[in-house]
DNA sequence: ATTTAATGATTACAGGTGTAATCTAAACAC
DNA sequence: GTGTTTAGATTACACCTGTAATCATTAAAT
């Protein structure tokens, strides 16, 4: 899998959001939140297609970059890798965690309850 | 927080299992599962002691390591944090990432479930 | 047509990371 | 006590990252 920095993952986040998209746009985008230098932005925005994790379209003598990978994708790769590293592979104690240390909204407790069903309803 | 790198928590890890140790009882701890040199090792414990990650006392000639963070303690901020970066702080979209691509156990089901019944008898 | 502005390409540069090798001092073997 | 092993300290070195600045080229403005 292709390695995505933090800052990286930011701009293919803002990317995400809609594309293809100029690299202005992806300015625009990220400047909604934090206040990234445009040249900042163009550099994390090369390394991307580096990585193969972006490509683009000339458009006139602008580029139209899209994204390689998709969001749901990326973060299934991450979250298995992360879990991986830090669980041994299992998503349970993560959430433990969160519970005990009062990360864990109504909402969140919600959705679990909901993929739980689903996942019993799929798997006897 | 301290910020550990990958390697640097393989040697936490170890450093966890049991403390104080040697430079040496970690080399073998980490060498029933990786291969690293010693050099390497030692090189990723000096990094840890100047991070303030671990610390050690002199024994005659050589160290005796123990870790100033707890690997709980650890592990709850990382979550959080990476839960925060990649999910907007919410746990149950990164389970149902498992979920959907077939990462979820039985064992985890049922651990999920249980803290569930524990966190609404202890929240409404 | 010439200046100006905007784009992407190239270069910069310090700090972190992975992965050791070399240096130095102390302890052990003989 | 002199050579050898061993522990930690120091140095190495290439690649990644965060954070831009400068360069080159093209389009727009006048």
């Amino acid at each position: 899998m292709i390695e995505i920095s933090k800052t990286e993952f930011e701009v293919m986040d803002a990317l995400w959001q809609g594309y293809p998209a100029s690299a202005s746009d992806i300015i625009e985008r990220l400047n909604q939140g934090k206040d990234w230098h445009e040249k900042t932005v163009k550099t994390l925005l090369s390394r991307l297609v580096t990585k193969q994790a972006i490509d683009y379209e000339k458009q006139q003598r602008s580029y139209l970059y899209f994204p390689l990978v998709e969001k749901s994708a990326y973060l299934a790769n991450e979250s298995t890798s992360i879990v991986s590293r830090l669980f041994a592979g299992r998503v349970a104690p993560l959430v433990a965690g969160f519970a005990n240390s009062e990360n864990l909204s109504r909402q969140d407790v919600n959705e679990l309850k909901a993929l739980i069903d689903q996942w019993e309803k799929d798997n006897g």
